[in-house]
DNA sequence: AAAACAAAGGTCAAGTAAAGTCAAAATATC
DNA sequence: GATATTTTGACTTTACTTGACCTTTGTTTT
């Protein structure tokens, strides 16, 4: 008997082809769908949409919130690029990393010398200063990820 | 369902355009053409028009009232602006307060939109999904200045 | 004038509609 | 049998919407 995570799983990934990459969903809506509860797609979006699987998923609370699921096409040689880089990076990112991860993308042209600066910006120990040494290097590759996939899937199309 | 406060935010932002960075409107007309109380209105512009979002709010009330919306100099650089915006920022910053600043300078041409879109990525409450909830508003202002700092001192004024 | 009235905008708290969190319970897998 | 994964649900947080009541200003009436 298939697992109702795999079900929702299944649907999402459905919904994200019909539509060119991207879906966008109402969690309770979703939910009631498959007769589950809604912190069920959660769970689903933690454990099968991630980052390193091509994910990136945005959200919205409160009145009128949504959940947008966007995949990346793997079409170009910049998403290629990145992609492979992203499997390759593991959980935890040194600002130094930081450092030879952004250089090396703006050698090979994936992303352009101002975006890398500003990303090393936001990226670098002093805007982190604040979250635990313990946990900064996992926020800080949390953070690269995120900024790499919605920089190479730009606005959602539509 | 769109929300009405972004429908609001929109119609407000287009007569400003039309007129030319200014527009005055009265509080109960505005909320009957987009049917809605009042006070809707006052809701989104505490929210969206801030000082610190670039704005100058000015009003009278009694018979004969309105309320002025300003874009806070039309012709000042990016980096005035920018620096504005900084100078009038705080300590703390939501997602969606976020997200409203980075529309506000795509749509002003303040920074460019894949910059924005890498900034929105790595200030999100998915990329920030470890730091405690207490805390992350913090950080995620403490990236914002950083990043936008950066930003300024990359690009050399002419 | 002064008082009364009308016509604005302002405030604030309650109501509603979403998504997020977290840990216990149930089930699968090894 | 132990460990990992999935399912559930009670509770939290965020964002938007609504409405009742307040204050200010201009106009009309006495």
């Amino acid at each position: 008997m298939a697992r109702l995570s795999d079900v929702i799983e299944q649907l999402i990934k459905e919904l994200i082809e019909e539509n060119h990459g991207c879906a966008e969903i109402t969690r309770s809506e979703l939910a009631e769908q498959v007769n589950c509860v809604p912190s069920q797609i959660t769970y689903v979006l933690s454990t099968r949409f991630t980052n390193g699987q091509g994910y990136l998923v945005e959200s919205r609370r409160g009145g009128g919130g949504w959940i947008r699921i966007r995949r990346i096409s793997n079409s170009t040689t910049a998403e290629h690029y990145i992609m492979h880089a992203l499997n390759a990076m593991g959980e935890q990112l040194s600002q130094q990393q930081t450092e030879v991860y952004l250089k090396n993308f703006v050698d090979y042209d994936v992303i352009p010398r101002p975006v890398a600066r500003i990303m090393k910006g936001g990226l670098s120990d002093q805007a982190l200063n604040r979250v635990d040494t313990g946990l900064r290097d996992f926020v800080r590759m949390d953070m690269m990820k995120n900024m790499l996939m919605c920089f190479i899937l730009g606005s959602p199309s539509k």
